[in-house]
DNA sequence: TATGTCAATTAACATTGTTAAGCTTTCCGC
DNA sequence: GCGGAAAGCTTAACAATGTTAATTGACATA
C-alpha cells in the first residue's frame, strides 16, 4: 500500500498524460500476460516470477504497477467478469423472465466450460482485500452479473411466476445460481476424479436447470398463474421490491 | 515413492508387530495433529513445517511416514469422509427413498457448516494422485457416501418416483449432490464477500432441496405415477405417502 | 559382537511472495 | 540549459515454503 497509487500523482502538468499513457500501456501488457499465464498454468501454476520472465521484466517491476499478487489477479478476474457479463447480452432481450433465467444458466455453463481456470479463480477462491468494485459498478445490471440475475428473478416474482413460498429475491437468485455453480464447480474440480462415474456435463446441467425451475414455479396442470400482478400489491411486495443494494458478481 | 511402503517390509519376524505398532502410533499422532492444524489454520495456512513443530519433530521426519503433503492431507480427508459417512447412519433407516434423499441433503449441509475447512479440502480442492480408496471401500454404501446416495436414487427410481426423463441414476445423483454442494461451497468460499447480500444459509438450502425434489418428481395433482416396476411392489405405497410439505428432516 | 534396518536429524536446494536500497533516464521549474 | 526530483526499473536480499540427500544413533537379529 506504499507506492502504487500513482494514477493521479502529478498535480496538473501537460505532460502528465504522456507519462500516464505509457504507464497504462505497460499496465495492460502485464495484465494481458497475467491473463494468459493464468490460463496456461492455472491458478496453482501462476507465479509473479514466471509472469515477470514472460514480459521481460524483473519480478519487482510488477509491484510498481500492482500492490501484490492478489491485487493483480483480482484485476484479471475483474476483466473476466466483464467478459462473463457480456455473455448475457443477448439473453437480456428475452421477454419471459423464466426463460431468461434458463438461458442465463446455460450461458453460465458455457462460460465455465470455456474458461475453467478463470472460473476457478472467480468462484472457487476466496480472496480477501482485493480492489473490489474498482472496475465494475455494483448493482448495475449491465455490468454486475448478480444484479442482472437478481433483476430477472425479481421480474418473474412480480409476475407471480414463482410458488408463493419463494418470496425472497435474494434467496431465489442464490438458489438458482448456486445450483448451476454446483454442477460446474464439481465438474471442474473433481471432473477427472475416477471415484465417481461422472455423467456428461451439458445434459446434466440442462436437466438440472429444468428441474429446478419446475420446482420453483407452480404446477402447470390446472391454474397457470397468469401473472397475477395486475396489482403489484400481492405477496411479492415485501421482498421483491427491494432494490439490489448490495449485490453483484461474487468476487473477492 | 522411494521409501515409504514399509508397512510390510520385514518378512516374518516376531518383533515386527512391536515395531509396527510403534510406527502406527506415531503415524496416527501425525495424522491427528495434521487434522487439528488443518482445522485451525485452514488449507492455506497448513504447512509441513508448522505441523512438524507442533508434534516436536523435524519436517523431514514426516516424510518417513507420508509420501508428501498431498498424501498426508489426502489421508486426513479420508478420515473426514468416514466421519461424513457416519452422519448418514440414522438416515439409512428412513424407508422412503425420497425422504431419505432430502435428509441426506440436510445432513450434508450440517456437515459443511460444522467442518468448513475439511469441506474445502474434500470438495473444493482437486488432488490428483492421492491414495484414495486405501481406507475406504469404493462402491460399498456403508463406507462410500456417493454409493449411499446412488443406491437411494436407484431405489427411488425403481419405485417410479422420478419423472420419466430422469432415468440415469448417476445423472440424478450428481444433480442432487451438485445442487447442495453449490449452496454450501458458495457459502464457505464467498460467504463473507459483501458484494452479494447472502440470504441465510439454512433455510436457503432447505428450500433448494425442496424445489429440486419437486422438480425431479412427477406432479402430484392428477395421475400419480404408478411405478412401472411391476416386479417389486414392495413399497409402492410410499409414493402416495409423500407430502409436499417439509422435507428437511435432519434438523440440528 | 557385528551388521543391517529403522527412526530421525542436519544441511541443503529450489521456489515462492515481497521489500529495501540503488541506479538511470526522463521531466519540470527556474 | 541546469539542477533536482520523480518515474521506471534492477540488484540483492529476506523469510517461508515443499522436498531430498547424506548422516547419525538406536536396536534387534545373525
Amino acid at each position: 500500500m506504499s507506492r502504487n497509487e500513482k494514477t493521479l500523482s502529478r498535480k496538473s502538468s501537460p505532460s502528465e498524460t504522456r507519462r500516464d499513457r505509457e504507464r497504462q500501456k505497460t499496465r495492460q501488457k502485464i495484465l494481458k500476460a497475467a491473463t494468459q499465464l493464468l490460463l496456461k498454468q492455472g491458478v496453482e501454476g501462476f507465479s509473479m516470477r514466471k509472469l515477470a520472465k514472460q514480459i521481460g521484466y524483473t519480478p519487482t517491476a510488477i509491484y510498481f504497477y500492482f500492490p501484490d499478487k492478489e491485487g493483480l489477479l483480482g484485476e484479471v478476474v475483474d476483466g473476466r467478469f466483464k467478459e462473463f457479463r457480456q455473455a448475457f447480452e443477448k439473453i437480456g432481450r428475452e421477454p419471459d423472465p423464466i426463460r431468461r433465467l434458463a438461458s442465463m444458466g446455460m450461458a453460465f455453463v458455457k462460460f465455465a466450460l470455456e474458461h475453467p481456470d478463470h472460473y476457478r479463480f472467480m468462484f472457487l477462491t476466496s480472496l480477501r482485500s482485493i480492489p473490489k468494485g474498482r472496475f465494475l459498478e455494483k448493482g448495475n445490471p449491465s455490468q454486475d452479473c448478480y444484479a442482472f440475475l437478481w433483476t430477472t428473478v425479481q421480474e418473474a416474482m412480480q409476475q407471480g411466476q414463482f410458488r408463493s413460498e419463494f418470496d425472497d429475491v435474494d434467496q431465489v437468485s442464490q438458489i438458482f445460481f448456486a445450483a448451476v455453480h454446483g454442477v460446474m464447480s464439481l465438474h471442474i474440480v473433481k471432473g477427472d476424479d475416477d471415484w465417481v462415474q461422472w455423467s456428461p456435463i451439458r445434459p446434466k446441467a440442462e436437466r438440472m436447470i429444468q428441474a429446478l425451475i419446475r420446482g420453483l414455479t407452480p404446477e402447470r396442470g390446472g391454474s397457470r398463474a397468469k401473472s397475477a400482478n395486475g396489482s403489484k400489491s400481492n405477496r411479492a411486495s415485501t421482498a421483491a421490491n427491494r432494490k439490489p443494494s448490495k449485490l453483484g458478481a461474487a468476487r473477492e
